[in-house]
DNA sequence: TTCCAATATGTACTAAGTACATAATTTGTG
DNA sequence: CACAAATTATGTACTTAGTACATATTGGAA
């Protein structure tokens, strides 16, 4: 029979990420509010239900990778080295991620779309909002768990809820920063100050616990 | 030609509380996405275009106060004792809401059911987070104009951001706290405890800035 | 082949929200 | 008071996202 047994979950995965390819591109073309679903799945050619199908939601379409980043900062957490506090830990995760060039934080022409699409819509920022109480409570559990507390520590709460803060103010000051300068190394750099910023808030209110 | 008529504008407020009233018991009672805008029109007895002329969107029957929050946080900064930093009267002004027994932070049952219905909803969530995001932006300009800086100031802009998400959870946890407890006076401690933390990180953060 | 299950798609519906027109009401002015 | 102008309430028709449910199609295994 076939040499490749699943096919089918390849074919399924192609079909998905045609659906969001054509669809993040029209986004980006035309703005969110702009494109209808029924557009989307004639330009994807597949049929109306086929993209609710893959995507309940229309913004689904174009938020497609936060899974990665909720495990990336949950690995960051679990598995940093004991002697560093997950707070510690969590500032040189952004310091690392962008050494190494990670697609998250980039600021560079090609983001900058991605940025934009989503402030021309208020749709897209609702899903954006809600992407980060999201990860917030992820990071939460991630924090309780290392310590052996309950996930409904109030300090956990607090502490993942600030970082979260620090980071998307840090991410939208930097693409400003890109925006007006075009200077990719002058946004990384006031990303990583006002990270460094917010942590050392973020240990000062943390003092006390096993977060900071 | 109008001047100022006075029955006219009576009616039309009256017109909106009906309707904003007769719509926010019905939420609670069955919550947010079980009342449509035409059993509220019916409810109400007015027409259903006359509910989409006053509210734009359904969730704003819901939060129908969010403009005396604003601007009691822009007075707040404003016309504080010039010795007193904004960040710490702010924090001044969490406690003198508490202690008059406003009703923003009552923690008592009556606030229960109206955090109960945010909760069950996604989009009241939603619009709770949007509206959380434009008191930021408000805390942000009140800020920087009391600073003689630009409003875009990133330092004003993660200040006003860390404040708003340690408000946001400390009203949440403190809601957590009367829910267990049943004692106002507990949750009114918890929400002022936590408050007072996140300033102190706060302020840590905004160290050499004119807002600590 | 033949059958099963996963996948794609069609049909019909609900409900929010918008555009635009019209009716009803209030109020200033002759 | 009567009437014109403005404001407010409401009706009609439409668009679009999203849901429920049925049907068709396709890949894979026996």
């Amino acid at each position: 029979m076939s040499i490749q047994p699943d096919r089918r979950s390849r074919k399924r995965l192609a079909t998905r990420e045609g659906i969001s390819d054509v669809a993040t591109r029209l986004f980006k073309e035309r703005g969110f509010d702009r494109v209808t679903v029924d557009e989307i799945a004639a330009a994807a050619d597949v049929g109306r239900m086929t993209v609710f199908n893959h995507f309940p939601r229309k913004e689904d379409m174009f938020f497609d990778r936060d899974e990665e980043i909720r495990e990336t900062l949950r690995g960051t957490v679990r598995q940093r080295d004991p002697r560093t506090s997950p707070i510690e830990a969590l500032r040189l995760l952004a310091h690392r991620l962008v050494e190494e060039q990670s697609p998250y934080v980039e600021f560079s022409t090609a983001s900058q779309g991605f940025i934009e699409t989503i402030e021309g819509s208020e749709t897209l920022k609702a899903r954006a909002r809600a992407i980060r109480d999201e990860i917030a409570q992820v990071v939460t559990v991630a924090l309780t768990e290392g310590a052996g507390r309950e996930p409904a520590d109030p300090a956990a709460h607090l502490a993942a809820n600030l970082l979260l803060a620090t980071w998307t103010v840090a991410y939208i000051q930097a693409h400003q920063t890109f925006r007006q300068s075009r200077d990719t190394a002058k946004a990384k750099a006031a990303f990583l100050a006002m990270v460094d910023k917010g942590t050392i808030g973020l240990k000062a209110a943390m003092a006390g616990t096993p977060y900071a």
